[in-house]
DNA sequence: CAGGTC
DNA sequence: ACTGG
């Protein structure tokens, strides 16, 4: 089958990239299950790259480009009924809206002039960077971003992002299989398993695909919610965006696997709690740059205490919308994506005289020094880089 | 060592 | 304590 189905054909809202950047947006650490392509035939002033991803209700792959006057979607279906109904009724159209916050936030340049005003400090020297432009909080759903957080503990993002590709792709069956736009193969799409979609003996499978420890905490949770909302807990998850934050943080944190961090992130990011700043060992770095953060926090490891006192220095600074702020902090910070270049390295031996030197300085090497001479081995080899060559396209 | 948690 | 980008 190929590109497309049965589209719901092209539409456009007119934003601007202040208002909404979606590569600044999209692949930041907060949702992990979209797939990125370049666009192979792109003209100038034009999208040069897709998103896209599987949602439900109805199920479809709903893809998303944008230039800089325009946010371009549609929803691509596997039957022809639903796609015309899409068209009909503006289904995409409204999930746009509702997943960027469109309506519920329509001024999110608003917003970067108050936290201006509000820390110029911080923010004022962090906006300057491109990345940090047009960054929104999502709307995501309850039960997805639930999953997500409890994978996301002592994990890079992009393990993140593999593993729950996996736990989509074994538990959800084919969506709909599309051609990229990069015309580089094809990408079969699935929707995000429902939890009655999950198997008896999660955890051990979960295990075998690699969730490690983690495992254990999702089964548990999903045992927990299944006893609270039986068959509905995606349902039951959504009607906690009506209650206040400690009532909510309190059920979320009697779930294994969810601590302070996790629970903020999934109320800031599913349940309209937009103040809220999840502090990670990343969030602590920032704001410990702030000239104002207190010094008895500072080099001082997570703990309930420390983790409270740091959320409350950044409310101070950031305001009402904190957890927006802290989006774009965040953002800014990641290191940049890989390009898609392939790397000849040509091996050179200096490494080995930089190993020769470290065990000079120190004869009688520990383990720690072992290790970081390693580390700096590494370095030393891919520093000497004789040519780049792009991928083929 | 990673958007921490048990 | 799991595990690999």
């Amino acid at each position: 089958m190929s590109r497309p189905p049965f589209p719901s054909g092209w539409s456009s809202i007119p934003l601007s990239l202040k208002n909404l950047t979606l590569a600044n947006s999209l692949p930041v650490g907060q949702s992990f299950l979209w797939h990125r392509h370049a666009i192979a035939s792109s003209t100038p002033g034009c999208p040069t790259e897709e998103f896209s991803r599987a949602v439900d209700n109805p199920p479809r792959v709903v893809c998303l480009r944008q230039s800089p006057s325009h946010l371009y979607y549609t929803g691509v279906y596997p039957n022809e009924h639903d796609a015309l109904a899409d068209l009909r009724r503006g289904i995409t159209k409204d999930w746009v809206n509702d997943y960027f916050q469109l309506k519920a936030h329509p001024e999110l340049e608003k917003m970067y002039d108050d936290w201006r005003a509000r820390d110029p400090e911080l923010f004022g020297k962090v906006e300057v960077n491109k990345r940090a432009v047009g960054v929104r909080v999502l709307r995501q759903d309850p039960w997805e971003c639930l999953i997500a957080f409890i994978t996301s503990t002592n994990n890079h993002i992009p393990r993140i992002t593999s593993l729950l590709h996996r736990f989509s792709q074994s538990f959800s069956p084919p969506l709909v299989t599309l051609h990229n736009p990069d015309n580089d193969g094809e990408t079969t799409y699935h929707l995000f398993p429902t939890p009655t979609a999950l198997p008896t003996k999660l955890e051990a499978l979960l295990r075998s695909m690699g969730f490690g420890y983690r495992a254990s905490f999702i089964e548990s949770s999903l045992q927990t919610l299944e006893e609270e909302f039986k068959e509905e807990i995606e349902a039951g998850l959504l009607r906690w965006r009506n209650q206040d934050v400690d009532t909510v943080r309190e059920k979320l944190v009697a779930l294994k696997g969810v601590g302070r961090k996790v629970a903020d992130c999934v109320m800031l990011m599913c349940m309209d709690k937009p103040s809220l700043i999840p502090i990670d060992t990343h969030v602590a770095a920032i704001a410990a740059r702030h000239p104002a953060f207190p010094s008895r926090l500072r080099n001082k490891p997570m703990s309930k205490q420390v983790y409270d006192e740091t959320q409350q220095f950044l409310l101070d600074r950031w305001g009402p919308m904190g957890g927006w702020c802290q989006a774009v902090m965040f953002a800014a910070d990641l290191p940049e994506p890989k390009p898609k270049v392939k790397v000849v390295k040509t091996k050179v031996n200096t490494s080995v005289t930089v190993k020769r030197k470290l065990e000079e300085v120190s004869p009688t090497l520990n383990l720690k020094r072992t290790r970081s001479a390693t580390r700096l081995e590494l370095k030393q080899t891919r520093t000497i880089v004789t040519d780049e060559v792009k991928m083929e396209e």
